[in-house]
DNA sequence: GCTATTGTGTTCGTG
DNA sequence: ACACAATAGC
């Protein structure tokens, strides 16, 4: 029956906005989907109207998003509204859409298509790799720093040489250096890093046009997800695929942007206008998710930007609840009226664990919760931190997984040659390394010269070489459970932990056991796709490589979430905790350096709130542990951009220690004088020269007093030393 | 080559 | 506070 669904079933259930993004089928179309404005459910009908109603073949159809989650629910949705017909159709995440265009046409760019993808911990210990060849000192050149500065490249799009070109400085240069050595390293080792998966795609298009037309005449049609969070390189790949046709429809939300520090650029969907001067913009505006206090307080908040398109949310659910705000004393106090909170809510109230969730700005703040959480003997889920696949000893099987399908991976034969210890350490490794860069071969064959030197070492590596080669063989078409299964046994991972018998080993185990069970769901899921030519244990790699935490979520009704506010995006839930609303915490002081980490900073406060469908609750704590040490918190600046009619404070000190109410528009007043300090200490600080109207330039000596009382002594270079107040001075920055 | 100790940086966020 | 890395000592 839904094969055969007619326009209306296809359009059913839209506003008349939302039908305009789906019904507008041709040419460029940017929409602008606020927070809650049924986004997914334009992009799900749009994609089914195009094959339903309009008859595109599912091929022709591509629809990138950033998250295999988010494409995931997309395309279940899709095949709901499609049945069988949406075979065919990619929904899929820019990074395996273009794993899957390289594993295909790679070879003209001098890459195998058997590349391996490296993680965040691989690309690290390449860097460290270039450095050593380079004859740099890390203690002077921080890997991390260089990892970064070169990601940030590569999402720029911007290769070793053209790096290098403009490079105006000598840390410049050698920063270029370092990245084209870890560009020959990842060559070497036929790898490639997450950022290279859209570089080289992009790379491959522009240097190979045929290529690029593949996949032209493939997809006649394109939508991009999350369009305010792609970097330059992906808006190159979007523009690459459009060019001809021009069938492009981008869904964003300026408000929402909040990865430009890893290169997201906001130009991107600000200028698709320019870009595309004939394009149909449509403005979702309607929120079906919150409730009005939340919408406004919410929108109050993102209002204090500056550099944004104005917008202006509505809601129909008037009613509801107001804002809750809590100041804590400290971040256990915190913790715990979070977690009482709950309770409240699940046993005087109905609501289930599952409808809570806790958004905090950084993966360290989780602790507490946990711990009040377990205390109460609450089910809850973390979802990020520390990745499953990053762990020590998941990532010790799948190096040799990896090796054993790839036997010039550097990095896997590295892992695999430690795990377990088998009494060949550090120097056999650099030796061979040696010898791999000045012959040129890969690390393998250099280990297995050294091999046949002779002597104790050389005995054991015979031994360890001859099990790869053994194990390469039996593993060949295996199942990726059943090859697991088989390395953790023959090369003595489970032996070894086993022999070790310590709680920290039987948790090691635990996680290799639950690596196994995921390997033989993805067994069961991908044992009908066996077109594709790459083996089952390569396309089990590949997507151990791509799926991110967040994926692995699923929203179980009876476990509270746990997550950055950055994880939060695309979710929601009825009651919604933002916590740890301090300056320096959030907005965190790392990205609080210029008005524009600010304003990203802000967004991504407003991104937490709108989470929210019934119940918003924001706490802050006026002192919290940090680094091991105590620190004194100030509230921060965006709780006071809440209008106070729409927020309900509460604050510790009833008897028995349960939190007071204290009305709708009673924030305690030192809080809102802190609120000024920190706002205003920060912009008019002694040192810092102003213009008065009447007294001309001056320097500012000392500022006083708060919020409307706040008094500045400037020495003026023509009157001398005045002291104005600053509500009444009019200063501006000289 | 392995292990215990000391030392260092970490916590801004992700695929 | 804590994890991980570098170092020294065996």
């Amino acid at each position: 029956m839904p094969a055969d669904a007619r326009f209306e079933d296809l359009l059913a259930g839209l506003d008349p906005e939302q039908r305009r993004a789906v019904e507008t089928t041709e040419g460029p179309l940017l929409v602008l989907a606020g927070a809650g404005s049924g986004k997914t459910r334009v992009l799900v009908h749009r994609l089914a109207y195009l094959v339903g109603a309009c008859g595109i073949p599912p091929e022709g159809l591509l629809a990138v998003t950033f998250t295999n989650k988010a494409a995931g629910e997309m395309r279940e949705r899709v095949e709901k509204l499609l049945g069988p017909s949406a075979d065919g159709l990619w929904v899929t995440t820019f990074h395996s859409a273009c794993v899957r265009i390289l594993r295909r046409d790679i070879g003209h760019l001098g890459w195998s298509r058997g590349f391996v993808i490296y993680d965040e911990a691989d690309g690290l210990a390449t860097v460290k790799e270039a450095l050593r060849r380079l004859d740099l000192d890390p203690k002077i050149h921080e890997p991390r720093r260089l990892r970064w500065r070169i990601d940030q490249w590569k999402n720029a799009g911007v290769l070793p040489a053209a790096a290098a070109a403009a490079a105006h400085d000598h840390e410049a240069e050698l920063a270029a250096e370092v990245y084209a050595g870890y560009q020959r390293l990842l060559a070497e080792s036929n790898a490639l890093d997450f950022g290279d998966l859209i570089l080289q795609t992009v790379e491959l298009f522009e240097r190979f046009p045929e290529v690029l037309a593949h996949y032209r005449r493939r997809w006649q049609y394109l939508l991009v997800d999350e369009y305010q969070d792609t970097n330059r390189v992906q808006y190159r790949l979007v523009n690459q695929l459009a060019g001809e046709h021009r069938n492009l429809c981008v869904v964003g939300d300026p408000d929402q942007s909040i990865y430009a520090w890893r290169g997201a650029d906001l130009r991107n969907i600000l200028d698709f206008e320019r870009d595309y001067p004939d394009a149909q913009v449509v403005k979702l505006e309607r929120n079906y998710r919150s409730t009005q206090p939340i919408l406004d307080g919410a929108s109050a908040v993102v209002a204090n930007n500056r550099a944004r398109k104005e917008k202006r949310m509505f809601t129909d659910r008037a009613e509801g609840e107001a804002i809750r705000l809590y100041e804590a004393l400290d971040d256990r106090d915190e913790a715990q009226f979070v977690v009482r909170s709950i309770l409240q809510a699940v046993r005087g109230e109905g609501r289930s664990f599952g409808e809570c969730a806790i958004f905090y700005r950084t993966n360290a703040q989780s602790r507490p919760f946990e711990e009040e959480l377990l205390k109460y003997d609450v089910p809850y889920v973390v979802v990020g931190g520390v990745r499953f696949y990053e762990r020590a000893e998941v990532k010790d099987a799948l190096s040799w997984l990896r090796l054993l399908s790839n036997l010039a991976d550097g990095m896997a034969l590295r892992r695999a040659l430690a795990s377990p210890p088998r009494g060949i350490g550090k120097a056999t490794l650099e030796r061979a390394e040696e010898l791999a860069a000045s012959r040129g071969t890969t690390l393998l064959e250099a280990l297995r010269a050294l091999a046949g030197e002779g002597g104790r070492t050389a005995a054991k590596l015979g031994a360890f070489l001859s099990l790869v080669d053994e194990l390469a063989v039996e593993v060949r078409g295996l199942l990726p459970a059943d090859a697991l299964a088989r390395v953790l046994d023959r090369s003595g991972i489970l032996a070894h932990f086993e022999r070790e018998g310590t709680p920290e080993a039987e948790a090691r185990l635990e996680n290799l056991r639950e690596l196994l069970a995921g390997a033989e769901d993805f067994g069961a899921v991908n044992a009908g796709s066996g077109a594709d030519e790459r083996s089952a244990i390569e396309l089990f790699l590949d997507q151990v490589a791509l799926v991110s935490d967040l994926d692995a979520w699923e929203r179980r009704a009876e476990r509270v979430s746990l997550m950055t506010v950055h994880s939060a995006k695309g979710l929601e839930f009825p009651l919604v905790f933002v916590v740890g609303l301090e300056e320096g915490v959030f907005p965190h002081s790392a990205a609080s350096h210029d008005a524009a980490g600010i304003e990203e900073e802000r967004r991504l406060c407003y991104v937490g709130m709108t989470r929210a469908m019934e119940r918003l609750v924001l706490t802050c704590a006026a002192e919290r542990r940090r680094y091991g040490s105590r620190s004194y918190g100030v509230p921060s600046r965006f709780l006071r951009e809440i209008p106070p009619e729409v927020v309900m404070g509460f604050v510790p000190g009833g008897e028995d220690g349960r939190p007071v109410a204290r009305g709708r528009e009673s924030r305690s007043l030192d809080y809102a004088f802190s609120q000024d300090e920190a706002a205003e200490s920060s912009t008019l600080r002694p040192g810092l020269r102003v213009r008065h109207p009447i007294f001309g330039e001056g320097t500012v000596l000392e500022a006083r007093g708060l919020g409307d009382g706040r008094k500045l002594e400037i020495r003026f270079d023509r009157v001398g030393v005045k002291t104005v107040l600053l509500r009444f001075a009019n200063l501006e920055p000289a």
